[in-house]
DNA sequence: CTCTAAAAAGCAAACGTTTGCGCATTTCCT
DNA sequence: AGGAAATGCGCAAACGTTTGCTTTTTAGAG
């Protein structure tokens, strides 16, 4: 591997002083034609690549972002959101030439590292779970935007929740439910309130009354689901319906319905939330709410390199619309 | 946002040169002991922290590597793989203090980027189409890895295919099934063939004679799944299992059979290939064989950082097992 | 032709580190 | 006590760009 040529070598093959060439690189004003024209032949002829380390040196940026996501199981891998924001995230960054570098690991360390070591002009923070000690110093240290996280007073892109689970509640009533169950989240966790408020919301609105027998907490995985179904489909009288917080919890409460025998969505109507990709491939396909998860990762990294750039975006913090997704778990009552 | 910290101000503070503080902060000798401890205080106090641009700029290091993932509903979207890739990957990275750089998008222009960009050490290619164009110019540019692919003298860390599926074949062949069918991936890439030649070694293995009215090819997606099996299926004698290439169209099978009244795993037995998620959550759970994803993410980059150091690694190429996944989706023939 | 203004190109100082070399000062050995 | 060796630290040159300022060249007007 020989040594890489830089910019004083393509100066001194041209005849000129290294400052000509870094204006025909960057298309500055101030050289001549034909000048342009033969150094940009040059460059072509040796392969010439501006050294991004130099430059960012002296310009200051890094023209790089950095994106944190958990790890463990429920997150990144059984559910396509975080892979889906990374992609969207890097298509936006991408744009406007930016790089992104990906942060992992236990959740103390990767904070504590993406601020050690300076390497990014910003933050996209995805998922961080509300109690994350590295969230102030983030926010303090590096421009951030928070993802599917509403921190109050800081800059995030998230999904309107409560009105994604009243919409699909408003679905079961509408398809003639009545005595509809609800499988939520572990307390005290901002998205499960969120969630449980859009079920007690659609009831209000129709005129419904909650019955607290009908409502059971798991913690998001597939066995709380169907220890949570199986609770609430001994209830007397058994509720013709569920809604469970996410897709995982709503696959455990179909096989719980199946256990007991009951055939959905005949006997028993179940809608999730998230639309991971196993939500279309069970049977019957699961009705959901799917995410823009995409969609999130960009309209973030576009709004993260807004702040970097000292711009005021319009808006600082943006609640995106959910889309109901309506399979064959879902039936008009009693048929 | 005040004006950062750098070495010098250190320097001017501890009354030494920057030299100095330099050596304390890399951990070099040539520094007393309580001069030592002054600067790490005054390091502690002000909260500097070293601009890793400049010292890459001299270094000639940049500690990143890159990682070129493909886009695309069959790749990243339904299946696990590249985030494992990723998340192995990253955590090796981290263990030796270097940072991952997503490359992402169209093939043609995230080849192009990551050389023309010229910030990564290094590079991970994941799952790269045997005829992209940019093969030939990175091996050339950068030191890469390959994963999945096994490229003809480059380092490569990849799964024993053929052994995967012979495996699971096997398996279907010890459970008494004597017809079994297969349908595979599109003519002509390495992977389908490679997953063929491990149908046909299984059957040859057991002195079973294949039946070409039992294969059929599918491009890996769920739709071509299930048309392949229905044609497989309205042979005579109809197969009692079937081996598909990939889960996706396992699950298409799955379908096919549920089409024709076929209960699973009593009149069809089914496997897959890959254990993407999904394939636990349909019913039945699908039988299959796992890739070791997080482990590859590791191994091909703790390579990569061999290679970068110009160690010589023990071996350039490595091939690692798979594992066999039982589940419901397969059983004894002809219960 | 001359004068002037605009265009083209050069100069040199930054950006924040690392590192080889050299000079004092201390420590050790005999 | 004398010299040698070891230690502690400073100096300054890199690393490869960008950019404000100055100088030179060119072109156009009178």
């Amino acid at each position: 591997m020989s040594k890489n040529v830089t910019i004083k070598d393509i100066a001194k093959l041209a005849g000129v002083a290294p400052s000509t060439v870094s204006r025909v690189v960057t298309g500055r004003p101030g050289v001549g034609d034909e000048m342009r024209a033969k150094i940009w032949q040059l460059i072509k002829e040796h392969n010439y690549r501006p050294n991004s380390v130099a430059r960012s040196l002296v310009k200051r940026r890094l023209e790089t972002i950095g994106i944190l996501v958990p790890r463990g199981r429920t997150a990144f891998f059984e559910n396509p959101f975080f892979a889906d924001v990374l992609m969207g995230a890097t298509e936006a960054a991408a744009q406007e030439n930016f790089d992104v570098l990906v942060y992992t690991g236990s959740r103390e360390k990767k904070g504590a590292r993406v601020l050690q070591e300076r390497k990014v002009d910003g933050l996209l923070a995805v998922g961080l779970r509300e109690d994350d000690a590295s969230i102030p110093l983030i926010k303090e240290e590096l421009t951030t935007v928070f993802v599917n996280r509403q921190i109050k007073d800081a800059a995030w892109v998230s999904v309107d929740n409560k009105e994604g689970v009243s919409k699909a509640v408003a679905h079961l009533i509408e398809l003639g439910h009545r005595q509809i169950g609800f499988i939520g989240g572990p307390e005290k966790m901002e998205i499960s309130e969120l969630r449980k408020a859009g079920y007690l919301d659609a009831h209000r609105k129709f005129g419904l009354a909650v019955r607290p027998e009908y409502m059971a907490a798991g913690n998001f995985d597939e066995e709380s689901g169907y220890a949570a179904a199986t609770k609430i489909l001994n209830s007397n009288p058994r509720p013709t319906a569920i809604f469970a917080a996410n897709d995982l919890m709503a696959i455990g409460a179909l096989k719980a319905a199946k256990n007991l025998s009951l055939v959905v969505p005949d006997d028993l109507s179940l809608c999730g939330f998230d639309n991971i990709h196993s939500s279309s491939h069970t049977d019957p396909p699961l009705s959901t709410v799917k995410l823009p998860a995409f969609q999130m990762g960009q309209l973030a990294c576009q709004l993260l390199l807004q702040l970097i750039r000292g711009e005021e975006p319009e808006a600082r913090q943006l609640l995106l619309p959910t889309e109901l997704i309506v399979r064959q778990s879902s039936g008009k009552v009693g048929e």
